[in-house]
DNA sequence: CATTATTGATTATCCTTGACCTTCATTATA
DNA sequence: TATAATGAAGGTCAAGGATAATCAATAATG
């Protein structure tokens, strides 16, 4: 009989990220600034430990731009984007998805979109659903390349996230 | 040497997939979150076991997501996002979509599952674009016939379908 | 016999750290 | 004034440890 156990433990780029994101909860502006040997000697770790979770939290694709100016009076400036017009908001999704995409990145994307609020589980579900579908035909009844099924999933994925933006 | 392994003798799969859907039902949160290697050592079996779990038992067409992280503090979790409730109606549901079904009559299936509130306008709209993808793709790039198309067509409906109203 | 389950070896990914590099503003100096 | 030195940021990269994922072989089951 396993012991029943939450994982909740955090580890340092999750905190830190959490911490970014709730600064910029905190503000009215979209953006924040800040020293990254600060941040760091804050959370007792390595300053570069700030850029690897830049770079892999606070991307484009999850509707981040950073901007930094090194030397005296240096900074780090966070910026969340904000996609008033569905239109925008697509034009991005399509950048990101691009004309052939894997499971893995699809899998991301969708998490993403839904902790951005734009998709709800159900929704997610759903694509998943129909993505997996597309993948076992192409497999197993069709025979496809790998690339072959990664370009048909770019597609049927960018059709089904088309038709929510603009609904 | 033989491990005990309980006294019900499930087999190990089934003995994991139990423990995780009572995991599910007996929190608030319809997720849990769990380490694989932790997982695999209370039962006493390697830790691919537990992939083997997830993907043969907690797949989306069964109403389930799952996410995961590799490396320190990695983590796999489990969401349930479908409630296995409405067991008849999915049976009515597979019964009336059957093996082969029209774009006509799964249009209209689907606004009347709409209409009785088991879908929203926007999940409506996912699955006929799935739907629209996947006979646009089956005409157009495999060439393939009508009854083919529709045989495919009812898959695609019962398993985003399927995903959605049971467990 | 066909399908499902189990295992272990190998591979991929994520996080963390530290050594070394680049850029900028300020200050010293010719 | 023009330029060089200095110090104070931030950036890059690669290594190492900690997990999880994949895959193919084998065993068990129905």
């Amino acid at each position: 009989m396993p012991k029943p156990r939450g994982v909740s433990d955090l580890n340092l780029t999750r905190a830190i990220e959490k911490y970014i994101h709730d600064l910029l909860e905190s503000e009215e502006a979209p953006s924040v600034s800040l020293r990254r040997k600060e941040l760091a000697a804050s959370f007792g770790c390595v300053p570069s430990q700030i850029n690897y979770v830049l770079r892999s939290r606070f991307t484009p694709e999850r509707g981040f731009l950073v901007e930094s100016q090194r030397g005296g009076h240096g900074y780090i400036r966070i910026l969340r984007i904000a996609f008033e017009e569905p239109e925008e908001k697509m034009n991005h999704i399509e950048d990101i998805v691009g004309d052939s995409i894997s499971e893995q990145e699809a899998h991301r994307l969708l998490q993403v979109l839904q902790e951005r609020g734009l998709l709800t589980a159900r929704e997610r579900l759903l694509i998943e659903v129909a993505l997996r579908h597309s993948d076992e035909m192409g497999q197993s009844d069709f025979d496809l390349s790998q690339h072959k099924r990664n370009t048909i999933q770019a597609e049927l994925l960018k059709r089904m996230l088309r038709g929510l933006m603009l609904a």
